[in-house]
DNA sequence: TATAAAAATGTAAACGATTTCATTGCTGAT
DNA sequence: ATCAGCAATGAAATCGTTTACATTTTTATA
């Protein structure tokens, strides 16, 4: 495999000059230019980003930090982030850490090790002092799920207002008993959501029953289930739920059917994330579309921003609440 | 940030022990071996990847091609390679083709320039005269998706007699109507599901109709509720469908339902696939397992053992058919 | 035509590791 | 006490680029 010297001996030129050209620089003469890219045609060079890296001391890679692979809520998300990265001669670096502090830490030495230029991290799970610490030497931005005042930029949505606006929608529709479908309070998306869906109902004078607000472990369909038939097993059922994730309320969805009830007659589902899914259900689900693209790119250009030494703010984008079948009249 | 000279610097030794030291060689002593990871510790040295790589001609990073990621299909693999290059020391770095040749190139360019060690690949329209080429120089293992008889390696299932096992099932349940939904034909997989589907009507005596036979453009939700419309607009319907993919049987279902049909009632389903989502809608779905891990980790195996300049055999793993409410009697 | 300025090119030093080969320091056998 | 043989260490080359600085060539100006 050729290098950039036997392209410099073939062509009759120093390797400085080869790097000129390779690198578009303007000051070199359009006679020797042409020799040399007719030295590189001839040995079929390809520059190695090898030496490059080294040299330029950056991997040109950027790390994404999901909790798990299979959850797609993150698909749309990576699409932005991908589109700009490789705009901007970035390569990305997929890496699903199970929220497993081990798994964490390999991709954390990636950087460490100059392996990747900076960091994105959507993972809420995620150790916040151990973030908190790399944030001080590396590039890190934190997309959707942050640790709040920790210093880190993130680029977010408004998640206490967003829960309260798909819990107003509700009790607009008529709705008194609504059941919230959370995770744990310890993250931060959790506790906003939860605040919104009390304002909500504050402001409308129903006060917050403990008994029709559930915790699940996760954010998958089978917790969905397993919340769900608990929700169904109350006395005095709920005639909604809000659900803080698609794949709780497609769970929730499922279950109800299972129970022969009907959706939204029986009892209306809100999800959040509007994922792609969530318009395949029957009924099509009612949902809180986070600008997941959007959210992508701009955390992308953040990080960049952020590699070539720059100072980024933190960003809030908008939401929007989208009516479907789980809650049509 | 400190290097490797300063370590050797600061623990009164030679870069070479240092290096040594780092990578567990034993022909250091105990006393000098502490000496330098106390120097180690003290300056909070991580050793560089850049600089280890370019010495070793290697990048340790490994690319998976796939024509979308927002096709869950995928991510199990992804998981099953992910595993295996990890406990080998590789990263994956996931490139999302869209099918296009030119974001293709983009990624192919990365191995051609040293930043990948290998490929695998897992789209199905990737040109097959480039990755020919290419695999003349690099490791490439195609993985589910392949061109065949090109001298690459891949794994794969037996897709003839899987789409065979999926219709007899079918014909066992009485029906005699079959419909195949399938994708354009230049692809191999589509024809060989073809002939499965042919081979099992004329088992049982039936011959093949063409006007059962519909194509769509792509694999998606959107497609199969296209291809479902025009199936139930047919005068003689059929009372059955096979279509190669979950998301394009997902998209059936949920046309079958906005019609007021039953499914398996008034039409039964059969996807491909056992993606997760298969399990969650209702009913149901039958739908054809391929083994999705096992499929990424053989692969993954293979490209490591062909970048390590051995030889290896294209592998064909069993799949199942899993039969749930979609067409449960 | 001589000369200053500008343009084109070259030389050699980085970047940060690994590794071959050479050297030093020991151990133990004679 | 000598020396072979082995273990531990070091010096320096190497991987393939980019770039600061030096040098040469060209161009423009008087």
């Amino acid at each position: 495999m050729a290098n950039i010297q036997q392209v410099a001996k073939q062509a009759g030129v120093s390797v400085a000059t080869v790097s000129r050209v390779l690198n578009g620089q303007n000051s070199v003469s359009v006679k020797t230019k042409l020799k040399v890219e007719e030295a590189i045609r001839q040995l079929n060079y390809e520059p190695s980003m090898l030496g490059r890296n080294l040299r330029n001391s950056e991997s040109r890679i950027i790390l994404i930090l999901i909790p798990s692979i299979s959850n797609p809520f993150y698909l749309e998300i990576i699409k932005g982030i991908e589109n700009i990265a490789i705009s901007h001669n970035y390569n990305i670096l997929l890496c699903e850490t199970d929220s497993d502090p081990k798994k964490e830490d390999i991709y954390f030495d990636l950087v460490r090790k100059k392996m990747a230029d900076g960091i994105i991290s959507m993972d809420p799970a995620v150790n916040v002092d151990t973030l908190k610490e790399l944030a001080k030497k590396y590039a890190i931005i934190q997309c959707s799920e942050y640790g709040g005042g920790i210093g880190i930029p993130y680029v977010t949505i408004d998640n206490e207002e967003a829960s309260y606006r798909a819990v107003k929608h509700l009790l607009q529709i008529g709705h008194t008993k609504i059941a919230l479908m959370n995770t744990d309070e310890k993250f931060l998306y959790a506790r906003e959501r939860k605040m919104g869906y009390q304002r909500a109902l504050q402001d409308h004078g129903i006060s917050v029953k403990n008994e029709y607000v559930f915790y699940t472990q996760d954010l998958g369909f089978e917790n969905g289930q397993q919340a769900m038939r608990k929700i169904l097993a109350i006395d005095d059922r709920p005639t909604a739920v809000f659900a803080v994730s698609d794949l709780l309320a497609i769970g929730a969805l499922k279950e109800i059917n299972a129970a022969g009830l009907n959706v939204p007659g029986d009892m209306a589902v809100i999800g959040f994330d509007k994922i792609d899914f969530s318009n395949m259900t029957n009924p099509t689900l009612t949902t809180v579309a986070q600008p997941m693209y959007k959210m992508g790119t701009a955390a992308a250009k953040m990080l960049i921003e952020k590699i070539k030494g720059g100072n980024v703010d933190s960003v809030i984008l908008d939401f929007e609440l989208v009516i479907r079948e789980s809650t049509a009249g």
